[in-house]
DNA sequence: TATTTCGTAGGAAAATTTTCGTAGGAAAAA
DNA sequence: TTTTTCCTACGAAAATTTTCCTACGAAATA
């Protein structure tokens, strides 16, 4: 199948099942869909196998994820650099929700959960670099 | 009409349209159907009236918005405290999309667009209060 | 070879979300 | 008073997203 549905201006923003599938093949690259559908049910929730497959087709129509085939199954792969994605996530809930800031989104992320300290030192590393852009 | 579909564990994960209208009861406090959609129609896109009213009458059934009676018309608010249901909608993202992680996902953020001067203050003054948190 | 197993494909149904037409009543204007 | 305007309520349709049943073929096993 060939992507059919891909839109003129860039790829869609996934919904909420393909990104939890975005999600597998961020972590643990390439795979199968019985792999990816495994993974779910261990660390997110139950769902079919023929549910997890429907989806990823779906996904490569939309140009989202790509395959090749190797001998009898299907090795999926997202189209696109993880960050992008979810770059284009969060502009779409900061648009929604943020009044278009993700700098007030991620604001209000770190109040939402425990940050450790690693985190916190890649957050100030972070901070640095955008300030020196700014007093460029 | 009461509340009926509220339920046991709190509140729901509001919807993209629901966040759009809330965002607007955040901006600018409580108000009625006709400014919400006014607002909507020149702040984000074209919505129909009685869209934007069916909504809300479903967000109050849900238990996302209260409202009162003042005359002719109803005078909506959010139910809650933005900071909460902002808090809920990015830990929900961050499960399906960040390893679970709303920090990795602020990290993300403030990678996604341009952060004001004043917005990188904010955010360090909160991670100067994260650390002491954390050393104490 | 016969049978079971494991994969993809396709379609349809179910669930959720979003949209909007229409009715009815109260207030405002003519 | 009559007409127009503005509001809520209701219900159904449309659009989107999600689920899963069934068919079919190829490989592995008996």
């Amino acid at each position: 199948m060939k992507p059919s549905q891909e839109q003129a201006g860039g790829l869609p923003e996934p919904t909420k099942s393909e990104l939890e599938i975005l999600q597998v093949l961020w972590q643990y690259g390439p795979s199968t869909v019985r792999f990816v559908n495994e993974t779910l049910n261990e660390e997110m929730r139950e769902v079919n196998y023929s549910s997890t497959l429907k989806l990823m087709q779906i996904m490569l129509d939309k140009g989202l994820l790509k395959r090749e085939v190797e001998g009898k199954n299907h090795i999926y792969r997202p189209a696109e650099r993880q960050e992008i994605t979810q770059s284009r996530v969060i502009k779409g809930l900061a648009t929604i929700a943020f009044g278009g800031s993700p700098a007030s989104l991620a604001l209000r992320a770190l109040g939402s959960g425990e940050t450790t300290a690693e985190e916190l030192e890649q957050i100030k590393m972070l901070i640095k670099q955008l300030e020196d852009q700014q007093n460029k």
